[in-house]
DNA sequence: TAGGATTCTGGAAGCGTTTGCACACGAGAA
DNA sequence: TTCTCGTGTGCAAACGCTTCCAGAATCCTA
């Protein structure tokens, strides 16, 4: 384990210019700069970190708090995160917290408290403003996917607007009982992604001349699970049966054509099935979606710390960015069966 | 940003003083303690972890090395790798490498070469005897989930054991034309786990007194379209068709289960389906498996390597730990139908 | 009551870097 | 020729802790 100083004393040098031709910052001359680099190199050196951030106040790491890994929306937003972090040269701390209010705050205070990030990005986690600006007031810059959030740049697709999209889709094929199966809106993390959904929706039922039914809206977990209980439960009843379902996310969609499959119904001829999300298992099922790229989003929010850290006098949006969604026809959808 | 400088004139002791009070090591007074611990509080003061690894040498991170994040198996490691960590005062770097040879050994290098994780958690990463001695030879504890590995401590659930298992069940239930569905065994990553499973399925059928054809094994990826795109191929022949598949995974079972269905095939009247894993989604298919817990392998992993770390002395197993893997029956399995 | 053991505290020496400052040198400008 | 100015280098002072060592106070034990 060779420090500094040796490979001063094998390239002849001082310890400050090691440190600057390693570094890349002040005056090198270039014979010098490859005399250390390899005298580097033959040593097996490699700079100490705690040392460096000691005396530069950077750590090179960047903490990213999200609720959840083992979901397809989660995980791909750490992947962009990663690959991001990782090209940039920096690492990844990995705080994953449940979605409580006390643990949210307990992580939060955690890493206020903590000088080991340089900056944080918080996924769907709702920041107070004394929070935030406690955070800002370290000077540890901050991004969030989710939002929007006051005081600090966050990123998101407009769910309002996707909501909206993925109805009218229905609408426009001529559908006019969509059941909207979302959320439960008296939750309220996640920025109120599921009352967003369903004012989307609402907006866009009302605006083809449909009044809204409270009933035509129901409430599941967001997994294929969730969306397939509750399509059992929702199809069972050939009375209250819809021509179409608007599905939150895609997992509550594919958990609905799986029920429908389930009781014989054919999808889309019989029920008509649009998401959100375009997940990796959508184009299987032949699921109509609203796509969204939460890997992409992941790689804005590291850029947008990473600038503020690197490039003095750069600062982030300072409203809420909606990141695009793009309607993805697949074979789900389609005009209802004519029923005389 | 108040230094140790400040609580210990708050506190009307030395730094000395403080950095024992707040550490816990050495003799404090208990009246002491409190008012260190007061004058802290007031103060916002956190110890600077640059500094304190610079003097102890110790950064209080882990980096955890996996190929995959967004699937069932390796976010549930990441989960139970981030829980175990997190309770011990630990932080999780985070490093999402690819199973090319290529970048497996660029992040091994990486890692290696930098002073900034006390320990290293590799999953799924095959690393070579000279690799890991020179880890090791760091005085880095090294743990591994898959493997064996020579020179490093590592734990699987036993593949040979689990197909073997799984095979069995059907061959119990009467099967005697059963189909392995896994890996391509010329992947020469993961530890073989392909080749494994495929033995243990072997294994199992000779042993019942079926000679074991060439044609009874496909590969295909493992994940729910591979599954269903292997199903819709096999069982769209009927003469080809097996009475049982055994999935070399949960989701490729999955997948074949949805192709028997679409195919108009019960499970499992037509078709038993066998996998591994006991995905939380195999609840809602019925499927059969062979249950594991990844989330229990990580906190194992955390704790071999946090063991050697803080408990002097203490070592190890010295050779791979099999975890157990059990058995579950649900209705995807069922004697053959009697064909007369 | 002496003397060793135990508990408590402070001074000061690092830990391995980065960087401000001083200085030396050669080149171009006056 | 003398003066700047841009380069290239070294010295030494931080950075904010932990811990060794020594000394003081208290407590037992003989």
């Amino acid at each position: 384990m060779s420090g500094i100083e040796d490979v001063a004393t094998l390239a002849g040098v001082s310890k400050a210019t090691v440190s600057r031709a390693l570094s890349g910052r002040g005056y090198v001359s270039a014979e010098t700069r490859t005399r250390v680099s390899a005298a580097a190199a033959t040593l097996g050196y490699v700079v100490s970190s705690s040392a460096s951030s000691l005396v530069t106040g950077r750590t090179n790491n960047v903490g990213v708090i999200i609720p959840e890994i083992n979901q397809w929306f989660f995980g791909s937003i750490i992947e962009g995160v990663e690959r991001a972090l990782l090209d940039r040269g920096y690492d990844l701390m990995l705080y994953n917290t449940s979605k409580t209010v006390e643990e949210r705050s307990r992580v939060f205070e955690y890493f206020l408290v903590r000088k080991r990030v340089d900056a944080v990005i918080a996924v769907t986690l709702e920041i107070t403003a004394p929070e935030a600006e406690r955070l800002l007031s370290l000077g540890k810059p901050i991004a969030g996917i989710g939002g929007p959030l006051v005081g600090i740049p966050t990123l998101s697709i407009d769910d309002v607007e996707a909501a909206r999209l993925a109805t009218e889709h229905l609408l426009l094929l001529g559908h006019r009982a969509i059941v909207h199966v979302g959320g439960d809106i008296d939750e309220q993390m996640d920025f109120h992604v599921h009352s967003k959904r369903l004012r989307g929706y609402r907006e866009a039922i009302e605006a083809a001349g449909i009044s809204y039914d409270p009933e035509s809206h129901v409430a599941t977990p967001f997994d294929i699970p969730g969306g397939y209980r509750v399509g059992k439960q929702l199809l069972g009843d050939p009375r209250r049966r819809p021509t179409a379902v608007f599905a939150a996310c895609d997992e509550v969609g594919i958990g609905v054509i799986l029920a429908a499959r389930e009781l014989g119904l054919s999808v889309p001829e019989d029920l008509s099935v649009i998401g959100i999300d375009d997940h990796p298992l959508s184009e299987m099922f032949g699921l109509t979606s609203i796509g969204q790229r939460p890997d992409l989003q992941g790689e804005q929010a590291v850029d947008w710390v990473i600038r503020q850290l690197e490039e003095p006098g750069w600062t982030p949006p300072s409203k809420h960015t909606f990141v695009p969604a793009r309607l993805v026809i697949r074979s789900s959808t389609a005009p209802p069966r004519r029923v005389g």
